[in-house]
RNA sequence: CGGGGCAUGGCGCAGUCUGGUAGCGCAUCUGCUUUGGGAGCAGAGGGUCGGGGGUUCGAAUCCCUCUGCCCCGACCA
């Protein structure tokens, strides 16, 4: 019997990749699931992650002249309907309030009355009662552009549901911006893209693709669907960020005209964006290890947990104190923008279990410190991106004086690692037999958990949305996005049809 | 929504086929001993077995039904 290396999290990715995010995400004490079906409640650790989200995204919103606003939870069911393909997108996942009291029944158990007049859905997006705002605030070309988003919750009634992949409810951000040109508007749309790409890669440490989705892809109601995609570790892509170019479809369904310098009335050209919680799931999948969460330091709240080593109750102050005096400098140092995060972990517990809580929840940095150590004004320091008995001794002064460049490379290092894995497992495959080999899976048993999947294949494809459904229904493989950077021209496999470029296809998340 | 699996103390599980009023590991609490590392020994507390209904003298165990979770698929951020 060969021993395998204990690890914090079971089973590992490689034994069950499924089963292990949902331990990864209970280790770290990022979230559990709720009493209600399919929403999940997420605990501090988590939701401070979100907040971290939010703050980064919020300010390069504010940036590129955005500001915040919020509407109703509630939309009218008739505005759903103004866009016809937008219903067709929804519909059909809408939770919808038909009433809007609760009274005692003859059993004294509470039964909805209060009929409402017309029922209202619980906003899946915001296009449409956003769009009827926009009809009253935009008169004259002299109100656009517009640039608005919203922190908003949103519901969506899945019916296969993954803590933070897929929820119900979730948490989000949508823009929603009218333009007076098409110009003006696709490039607000290739703006927030870049902004979204931007984040996943320098805060995320994730890198991602930028393109464009295939029609078949494309959002309910848009004219054109911009995404960054990325890898998981199982190899699977998985959409981080959506930028839509509207045209002028949701102007038309909701009034939004405005005279332009002629005196003319025209619809504006609007555009939407999003991203969600669902960016913790993509942070958890691409970083995380057998031993638990990995968190980047741009994006940790705890950058470093300190955890004091007492032996004896009279080494108990001193050791403390100078545990104290070393968070004290080290929150005198940056990490990016903001100031070091650092935890003294004083709780009355062993100090191997403070230690590996630490690591599950994916802290970059973790100091012991014990009597020897102040001897030798030292420090034992171990780093979330390497094995955990992997900790070196290092000078007080020198740590404390590194500690920014030292998260630096961490971060880097992190989304290094990711490229590579990324590339790795991405194939340019030019040949139609290769390509189906590439994605049939192994076989195994019916119902069993998928093994790990193939990765990206760059192949030409000449476009036709039935081709994209024949190989969908053949190998659950879709075009996940027509990158931006293209490649050189070529034959699409399939049809033998000349092809622009190559398409990323891949399994989705 | 189709298929499969599961639901027993905080967590993970056994017990269910062959009905007789619940057990193990971890965690928790106490004590002693240990400890530069996810401790050892001893003791203690904690559940009526997802909800409802039925069969039976008696149900975690059988039957019906509802709910939820997980996995595969379809759908979707």
């Amino acid at each position: 019997m060969s021993s395998k290396p204990r690890t914090a999290i079971s089973p590992t990715r490689e034994e069950n990749y499924a089963e292990w995010y949902q331990q990864v995400i209970r280790a770290a004490d990022l979230a559990e699931t709720s009493a209600v079906r399919g929403c999940m409640v997420i605990k501090p650790w988590g939701y401070s992650l979100w907040e971290n989200m939010q703050r980064v995204l919020d300010d390069m919103f504010k940036a590129t002249g955005h500001q915040n606003a919020y509407f109703p939870l509630f939309i009218p069911l008739s505005f759903l309907q103004k866009e016809a393909a937008h219903v067709e997108g929804f519909a059909k996942e809408c939770a919808v309030v038909t009433h809007h009291r609760l009274e005692a029944g003859p059993d004294g158990a509470l039964v909805p009355s209060g009929e409402l007049e017309e029922p209202l859905i619980v906003r899946p997006t915001s296009e449409t009662i956003i769009g009827d705002a926009f009809a009253r605030w935009v008169q004259s070309y002299r109100d656009l552009p517009l640039l608005i988003n919203q922190w908003a919750n949103v519901v969506r009634w899945e019916m296969r549901t993954r803590m933070f992949l897929r929820t119900a409810e979730f948490l989000w951000q949508e823009g929603h911006t009218a333009h007076a040109t098409r110009e003006e508007a696709l490039e607000e749309t290739r703006r927030m893209l870049d902004v979204y790409a931007t984040f996943a890669e320098q805060w995320m440490a994730m890198p991602v693709i930028k393109g464009e989705k295939t029609a078949g892809e494309r959002f309910p109601g848009a004219d054109q669907t911009f995404c960054i995609e990325s890898m998981m570790q199982d190899r699977k892509a998985l959409q981080a960020g959506t930028s839509h170019f509207l045209g002028q479809n949701f102007a038309r369904a909701s009034g939004i005209q405005f005279l332009d310098r002629n005196g003319e009335h025209q619809y504006a050209w609007t555009t939407s964006w999003g991203c969600s919680t669902r960016l913790i799931g993509a942070l958890l999948m691409t970083h995380s290890d057998d031993d638990g969460f990995v968190l980047p330091p741009k994006l940790a709240s705890v950058h470093v947990a300190i955890i004091p080593i007492i032996r004896s109750e009279q080494d108990r102050v001193r050791v403390l104190e100078y545990c104290h005096g070393v968070a004290r400098e080290l929150r005198a140092q940056r990490c990016g923008d903001r100031p070091v995060g650092v935890v003294v972990d004083e709780r009355d517990e062993r100090g191997g279990d403070k230690v590996w809580s630490w690591i599950k929840k994916g802290v970059p940095l973790r100091v012991e410190i014990g009597p020897r150590d102040i001897e030798r004004d030292a420090l034992f320091v171990g780093r979330r991106d390497r094995a955990p008995k992997d900790k070196q001794t290092i000078a007080r002064a020198e740590f404390i004086a590194n500690v920014t460049a030292t998260l630096q490379s961490i971060q880097d290092g992190l989304l290094e690692r990711a490229r590579a894995f990324r590339d790795q497992h991405t194939h340019r495959i030019d040949d139609k037999d290769e390509f189906y080999a590439f994605f049939t899976a192994p076989r195994v048993e019916e119902n069993a958990p998928t093994p790990i999947h193939a990765g990206f294949a760059l192949t030409h494809f000449n476009g036709d949305v039935k081709l994209e459904e024949q190989i969908k229904s053949d190998l659950g493989v879709t075009v996940r996005c027509i990158p931006f950077e293209k490649s050189e021209p070529g034959v699409c496999p399939f049809t033998g049809q000349p092809s622009p470029q190559r398409v990323v296809w891949a399994k989705a998340y």
